[in-house]
RNA sequence: GGGUGGAUAGCUCAGUCGGUAGAGCAGCGGCCUUUUAAGCCGUUGGUCCUGGGUUCGAGUCCCAGUCCACCUACCA
C-alpha cells in the first residue's frame, strides 16, 4: 500500500484506482482544450438576470431575454441539439443548446463541457414541444470546469461517508437533502422573525466560558494561550441571558450553537443548535402558549398545515403527527398512571421495580425510586407519544434547579413538551431568588466537579425580574417538522469519527 | 461495551449449489435538430475490504481483523 502511494503520479487520489484516473484524464484534456480555444475554464464575473429555480417555476414566460447560470446536472445529447439542465439550490432550468443557434466556434467550446461544470447561458426563453420551460442558448460562458465526475444521476449519493463528509456532493445529487436544508434555513429565519415581531431581542453571548453552566452536561475543554487559562465551550447560554435580564433586557433570545461532550446518536450531535428565550413577568404557562404558537406557525407556513407527514426515501408514509390546537396538557403523574396502573404511586418502591418487569421496562439496581418512575415515563410515555403533549406538574427531583410550585412544594413550575417521541422543549417559571439559586447550584456542584458561577449569583443579587424561559432543541424541532430520521440529515456537517489516514 | 446487517467497476447495485466477474449510470467512439432517468449501435474499466484457513478450485464456506450502518447500553 505504502509503496503504491509513494510511486503514484501527482494524481490527487491515487488509491481510487486506474478507472477514476481515466475519468479525470478526460476532464483534464477538455480543460486543456478550452485553454487552447482561448477560454478561461474557471470563468469570472457573470451577471445573471434570474436564478434557475424561480425562472422555471415562478416567473417563466416565453420570449424573455435572460442570463442564467448553474451547474450542468444533465446533458441530453441529440446530435446537433443538446438539452442541458442548469441547477443550483434554487432549482433547475433547461437550456436548449443548438449548433446553428450557437455558432461553430461556441459549439466547439460547448463540446468540451461535462456534467458538473458551471455554465452561464444567455438567450431567449421558450417552451419546448413537451412544454418544458427552456432557454435557447445564444451565448455560453464557462464559469468553472469540474475536474471530477459527480455521483450517479439517478441514485445520487448513497454512501453515508460521502454524504456527510462531502456534503456538497449530496446537495448536488439529492433533492431530498436540498429540501431538508431549504426548509431548515427558512424555518430558522422564521423563528427569529416570529420572536422579533413579539419584541424579543436577539443577542450573542459567550461560547467560550470560564465556568460552563445552565445545564447538566459534560463540556468540551479548551485553552486560552495569552490568558494562560483553561476554558470551556458553553453547554447553554442561560446564565448570560439571565444576566441580560438583570440589565433590563426584558424579552431576549439567543439561537445558536451549544456543545456537549456526550455520545453521538440519531438524535445527538456534539454541537447542536438551541433556542433559549426569556420573557420577563411571564410564567411557564405563557411560555407553553408561545411555543405552541411558534411551532404551529412554522408548520402552517412550511409544512402545508398541522398534519405533519413523515415519509421514507421511497416516499412511503411512515408517520403522521397531528399538531392541531390546543395541544394536550397532562400532569406527569397522570401520564404515569395511565401506562403503569392507577395504583403506581401507592406501591412500595420494591413493588414498583417488580411492576417494571411486568411492563417490560428495563431498570438497574442503582436507580433511585424516582428514577424508576422516570424510566417508565421515558419508555412508555415519551417514546410512544407522537402528537404533542405538554407534561406538567413535574416532580422537583427531576428538575432540581427549577422554581417550586407555590401550592405544592413537591412540584416545580415547569412544562416539558414531547412531540414525535422526544422532548422538544422545556419551559420554566424561572427561579430568581438569589439565595435559593445559590443553594441549588452549590448542592449541584457538590456532587460533580462543576464549579459555581459566582458572577452569575452576584448578578441575581442585584435583582432579575420574574420571568418565563424556554429552550427549544432546534435540530430536533426541524427533524420533527421535516421528517428527517437522523439529526445528520438536517445538520450540514455533522460530527463524524475521524477517518483513518 | 453487547447484538444484527453490510463492504463487488468512478457511482448505484446483482452475483444461484463453491466452478475462471455482471447490469444500469458515468466515460470513450458512432448515429440522431424539441429531449428530460432521451434513444440506438459499439467499447474501455475489477486488489470482489485486509490477512489466514478449508478445497482440485473461494466473490461465495470457516477464522481473525479493519471500516460503515442500525439496534441496545452508557452519558445527560
Amino acid at each position: 500500500m505504502t509503496e503504491d502511494l509513494s510511486q503514484a503520479p501527482a494524481d490527487p487520489t491515487p488509491a481510487d484506482g486506474q478507472e477514476l484516473s481515466t475519468l479525470l484524464a478526460h476532464r483534464r484534456q477538455k480543460l486543456d482544450r478550452l485553454r487552447e480555444l482561448g477560454v478561461d475554464p474557471f470563468g469570472g464575473k457573470y451577471e445573471t438576470t434570474h436564478d434557475p429555480g424561480p425562472l422555471r417555476d415562478e416567473v417563466f414566460a416565453e420570449g424573455l431575454h435572460v442570463r442564467v447560470a448553474g451547474r450542468i446536472t444533465a446533458m441530453r445529447d441529440m446530435g446537433k441539439t443538446n438539452f442541458i439542465d442548469l441547477s443550483d439550490l434554487t432549482g433547475r432550468i433547461q437550456a436548449f443548446v443548438n449548433q446553428k443557434e450557437l455558432g461553430d466556434e461556441a459549439w466547439e467550446i460547448y463540446k468540451q463541457l461535462d456534467i458538473g461544470d458551471w455554465l452561464g447561458v444567455e438567450g431567449e426563453t421558450f417552451l419546448t414541444k413537451t412544454g418544458e420551460p427552456s432557454v435557447k442558448a445564444k451565448r455560453i460562458t464557462v464559469l468553472s470546469k469540474s475536474l471530477r465526475p459527480l455521483a450517479d444521476k439517478w441514485h445520487g449519493v448513497q454512501d453515508p461517508q460521502i454524504k456527510y463528509r462531502q456534503r456538497y456532493l449530496d446537495l448536488v445529487a439529492n433533492e431530498r437533502s436540498r429540501d431538508f436544508f431549504r426548509k431548515r434555513i427558512a424555518m430558522v429565519a422564521e423563528i427569529r422573525r416570529f420572536l422579533q415581531d413579539r419584541g424579543f431581542l436577539e443577542v450573542e453571548t459567550p461560547m467560550l466560558q470560564d465556568v460552563p453552566g445552565g445545564a447538566a452536561a459534560r463540556p468540551f475543554q479548551t485553552h486560552h494561550n495569552a490568558l494562560g487559562m483553561d476554558m470551556y465551550l458553553r453547554i447553554a447560554p442561560e446564565l448570560y441571558l439571565k444576566r441580560l435580564m438583570v440589565g433590563g433586557f426584558t424579552r431576549v433570545f439567543e439561537l445558536n450553537r451549544n456543545f456537549r461532550n456526550e455520545g453521538i446518536s440519531r438524535r445527538h450531535n456534539p454541537e447542536f443548535t438551541m433556542l433559549e428565550a426569556y420573557w420577563a413577568y411571564a410564567d411557564f404557562e405563557q411560555m407553553a402558549q408561545l411555543v405552541e404558537e411558534l411551532v404551529c406557525h412554522l408548520a402552517e407556513k412550511y409544512c402545508g398545515g398541522l398534519l405533519i407527514e413523515h415519509r421514507n426515501e421511497d416516499g412511503d408514509l411512515t408517520k403522521t403527527i397531528n399538531l392541531s390546537r390546543p395541544w394536550r396538557r397532562a400532569p406527569y403523574r397522570e401520564l404515569i398512571r395511565s401506562v403503569a396502573g392507577d395504583d403506581w404511586f401507592a406501591l412500595s418502591p420494591a413493588e414498583r421495580r417488580a411492576r417494571c418487569g411486568e411492563l417490560g421496562v428495563e431498570i438497574s439496581p442503582e436507580m433511585e425510586d424516582y428514577e424508576v418512575t422516570q424510566q417508565v415515563f421515558e419508555k412508555l410515555v415519551e417514546e410512544k407519544s407522537i402528537d404533542p403533549i405538554f407534561v406538567t406538574h413535574v416532580p422537583k427531583e427531576l428538575v432540581p434547579l427549577a422554581r417550586q410550585n407555590a401550592a405544592d412544594d413537591s412540584l416545580v413550575d415547569v412544562y416539558e413538551l414531547i412531540i414525535n417521541g422526544a422532548e422538544i422543549s422545556p419551559g420554566y417559571s424561572e427561579l430568581n431568588d438569589p439565595d435559593v439559586q445559590r443553594e441549588r447550584l452549590e448542592h449541584q456542584a457538590g456532587g460533580e466537579t462543576q464549579k459555581v458561577d459566582e458572577d452569575f449569583l452576584l448578578a441575581l443579587e442585584y435583582g432579575m425580574p420574574s420571568a418565563g424561559g424556554i429552550g427549544i432543541g432546534i435540530d430536533r424541532l426541524i427533524m420533527m417538522l421535516t421528517g428527517a430520521e437522523t439529526i445528520r440529515d438536517i445538520v450540514l456537517f455533522p460530527q463524524l469519527k475521524r477517518r483513518d489516514g
